[in-house]
DNA sequence: CGTCAATAGCTTGCGCGCAAAATAAAAGCG
DNA sequence: CGCTTTTATTTTGCGCGCAAGCTATTGACG
């Protein structure tokens, strides 16, 4: 089957900006790899951990929100903490339907396994903090500007 | 369990440049979705796609260069295309252990049903083009840093 | 040529990411 | 106070993403 006409220019995958994106973040992940085996996580389960480390004993609607990962990925990876023996889910007493989620004491001791691994992360990206700054700060004006989760209809306010 | 100590800066998960680019990226890839579902394809089926609009009749290492996805996951996703009559797979007769990936005509046809893809999503993305320049220049680079796919161990030519 | 190592691709196993449907408890309401 | 509606979480199903291991050729070398 031989190519029918040129490419489209917006077809051309060298002007996608997604796939750039795509595929950097996908090296990034596995770059976290080897740094997070040492401290038995995956790059999710690492994310959780920091926002747990940060604010303790929370629902789960809570972590959605934080780690920006739906409660449908959340659920599973909460359960492979807790038998990691990391964390623990208490079902609320104000409201049954709720789940609190705490840090056990390894939970806290993890954490110092994970001391030095933005640094270490972060020398492997070769970026310089300029150059880090703005692409955090582009990529957070992309993720606002696209919505969070459950965001049927893009926000239509400003 | 209560927070043994205040998080160590490096901790906060509002300075980790990866989890902006994890949720930016995952938001982009659901703001694909339901443009791509006309087309019926997934984003990484779409980006093979776009890989073989532009260059045809190609061995499947050259997707692996060219999609920066790794064969375990491009065999699967070939078989799938190859299962909606997009594209075949046939042996090469040179060499026996590659095979060539050729756009069928529907596969053509489909191209033209994601013209509009591009530009649409750009508009939900509400950045400038400036802004998607300097994005997509700067995970580029990010890549180039982290190293492609099988690279053991960092490629140390400055 | 036969052997041994490199290469192309496939398979397996596991952990997401997420839409959609299910479950269960709390809230609102007539 | 029963009843419908929301809210919090779990489950199900499917498609990646990728490390590791496997298979079948090809290429290299003595």
């Amino acid at each position: 089957m031989a190519k029918h006409t040129d490419t489209p220019a917006q077809l051309q995958l060298s002007q996608q900006i997604c796939h750039s994106l795509y595929s950097a973040t996908n090296a990034l992940v596995r770059t976290y790899r080897p740094l997070l085996d040492a401290a038995d996580l995956t790059y999710p389960q690492y994310l959780v951990m920091l926002a747990l480390w940060e604010e303790n004993d929370v629902p789960i609607k809570n972590l959605v929100e934080r780690t920006r990962l739906d409660s449908g990925t959340l659920t599973p990876i909460l359960k492979r903490l807790e038998d990691k023996g990391l964390i623990q889910r208490v079902r609320s007493s104000q409201d049954e339907r709720q789940r609190l989620i705490e840090v056990t004491e390894a939970g806290w001791v993890r954490r110092d396994a994970c001391l030095d691994i933005p640094q270490q992360l972060f020398c492997k990206t070769r970026l310089s903090e300029e150059e880090a700054r703005e692409l955090k700060s582009l990529a957070e004006r992309l993720y606002r500007h696209l919505g969070a989760l459950d965001n049927d209809r893009g926000a239509l306010a400003e």
